[in-house]
DNA sequence: TTCTATATTATAATTATTCTAAACTGTTGA
DNA sequence: TCAACAGTTTAGAATAATTATAATATAGAA
């Protein structure tokens, strides 16, 4: 496999050993055209019924947050109940849509760009980002 | 108590039943002049040691949810760790101090109104909302 | 190959939140 | 006024996401 020569490469290069199961996890997470958002127990269902490989619930945990720490990976709060992670780690905003709980990039096109007049004093800005909750035209209530 | 009375109506007139429980809770959230963001967690302590009354950690739950069906509250979600409360329930941005997890108001006027030029088809917009994770200058490192 | 720091794993622990079911209370209308 | 009942509170159990533990396994260096 040329792709797992490549994550080979990326994890040592970045300081993290080239284990199975985190190769596994790069191919589950890298291995596509389009970034995407997912929670911890969808990647660990993904390499169970996809990838046929059975990991450890722990160690999906531990890889994704050292991933995380890495730069390779962004987590994203929407709801309290769980926690999504994103492939796309630019800064970057979010439609939300309220019927389907479903995450949806927003093209950083879509929104010009956004000036805070006043921060606040002593702290720097690390990220601006935009969240549009969007739901069905019909039925305001929840 | 001239306060009580405003919110036993209150109350009343959103179908809760004004209980010992919600009106020390209103009490807690509402008898001040500035709005604030809690934590259930918070809310229970300061219920207990400020106003010197235990209410049972569900009661506080369940009337926090009530309290945002109804409009009163708003819940924000910045970390998955824990959900945080707004009794400022308007459609507005926030800082989010790194350093210390506080969330910060930031007025309207601060940010000029966001344009969104492509929405998702078939949705309507129900809130757009600016978070802006501010951190002390130097130590870029989390 | 051997050694050692790191990583994985099963499992237990923790934490936030929700559920349950029994006891209690605000409201209503006789 | 007060009994009756629906709605509410409560302690504690249950759940679900996440993290910690500590024994076992493995990658990489020597
Ligand atoms: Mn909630
Ligand atoms: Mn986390
Ligand atoms: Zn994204
Ligand atoms: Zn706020």
């Amino acid at each position: 496999m040329n792709t797992n020569t490549n994550f080979i490469e990326k994890l040592r290069s970045s300081g993290l050993r080239p284990t199975k199961q985190r190769i596994k996890i790069c191919e589950a997470l890298f291995d596509r055209n389009e970034t995407f958002h997912f929670t911890i127990n969808d990647l660990a269902k993904t390499i169970e019924e996809k990838l046929n490989e059975k990991i450890s619930l722990a160690t999906v945990y531990n890889t994704v947050h050292a991933f995380k720490k890495k730069g390779y990976l962004k987590e994203i709060s929407i709801n309290s109940d769980k926690s999504y992670f994103d492939t796309n780690t630019s800064v970057h905003h979010h439609f939300f849509d309220e019927d389907t709980n479903e995450l949806i990039d927003c093209n950083q096109e879509n929104i010009d760009s956004i000036n805070i007049k006043n921060n606040i004093t002593g702290k720097k800005i690390n990220s601006v980002e935009v969240l549009i909750k969007v739901a069905s035209d019909y039925q305001n209530q929840k």
